[in-house]
DNA sequence: TATTGTTATACTCTATAACTATA
DNA sequence: TATAGTTATAGAGTATAACAATA
């Protein structure tokens, strides 16, 4: 018997995942597309041989979406669009040595809105909780990985 | 030094919410408004003496859109509004015998939604993980209740 | 025939502003 | 003067559809 709405999983998940978006959109407000501009940052530096419609995949972004993001980013000089040499379709994201700095300062604030969200858990807990959510979200994303929020799927239909 | 997606809290929040909301809209398709008309109508039987902000503020809607959420569930016959005795303005949210029904299959096909995104983790890291992000909710809720996820305020610009 | 990326368009969701009625 | 709720409107964000280039 749940009932209580502090048991829900939706509600708690809801009032953490808002206060981050809060924090994280101050912490990133130089950057075309906020947090997620961020993240797209992060990810180019981690794997650059990353196509367009991989990194949407990675990060929950529709490809109409990330055209516009990526565009954004790259007039701002933070990444680059680097023909794939054996697919001519593709583009790779590279991040600049510009890209690359910003994210280092981004980064800095980043970190400081993250323990500003988690202050109410004492250090360990806070430990605690990102590595099983890191652990989770890396398990949903092998195994279902969920290109956004809008595509809604009928599973779980059955009573 | 973060440096990696896995890392990022905001990677890690994105997927596991990404992940709730797909599992849940499924699951209770047959609400209003969805999982945030379950947790309307959570709330309303927890504290029969709620009023439409009040509901609001503890959930991220705003009053604005809370006034349309509930419009279309008094029309589903879910709740009511019922004016409040020692204040002329403002109406209490009372859910109906047929929305406490609603209620009850929808929180079983939630809790279903709910093991299912949580199948990753072992079962007693997933009651960790479920009890920590309780904790930081409530936390977070008492400390910095925020209202909707475009209140977006420039805190944290200080480096 | 399927896929990558782009563009234009349409849609959904949410917030802003203005209003009524109470306090 | 301030607050609860409503309404209309405007805005941000997102997805759909159609397209060109390539596989």
């Amino acid at each position: 018997m749940t009932a209580t709405l502090t048991d829900d999983l939706g509600w708690t998940l809801g009032v953490v995942f808002r206060a981050y978006i809060k924090a994280a959109t101050a912490a990133t407000a130089e950057l075309p597309g906020g947090h997620r501009g961020f993240q797209v940052l992060t990810a180019a530096i981690e794997e650059p041989s990353n196509s367009q419609s991989a990194l949407g995949q990675q990060l929950g972004i529709d490809r109409t979406v990330m055209t516009y993001l990526l565009d954004d980013m790259q007039k701002a000089g933070l990444i680059e669009r680097k023909p794939c040499p054996t697919d001519r379709r593709t583009r790779h994201i590279i991040a600049t040595d510009h890209g690359r700095g910003v994210l280092r300062e981004c980064g800095h604030r980043l970190r400081l809105a993250e323990s500003h969200i988690l202050a109410g858990l004492p250090d360990t807990e806070q430990e605690v909780l990102k590595g099983l959510l890191q652990k989770l979200a890396v398990a949903i994303n092998e195994f279902d990985p969920v290109a956004s929020p809008c595509e809604v799927i009928q599973d779980i239909a059955a009573s």
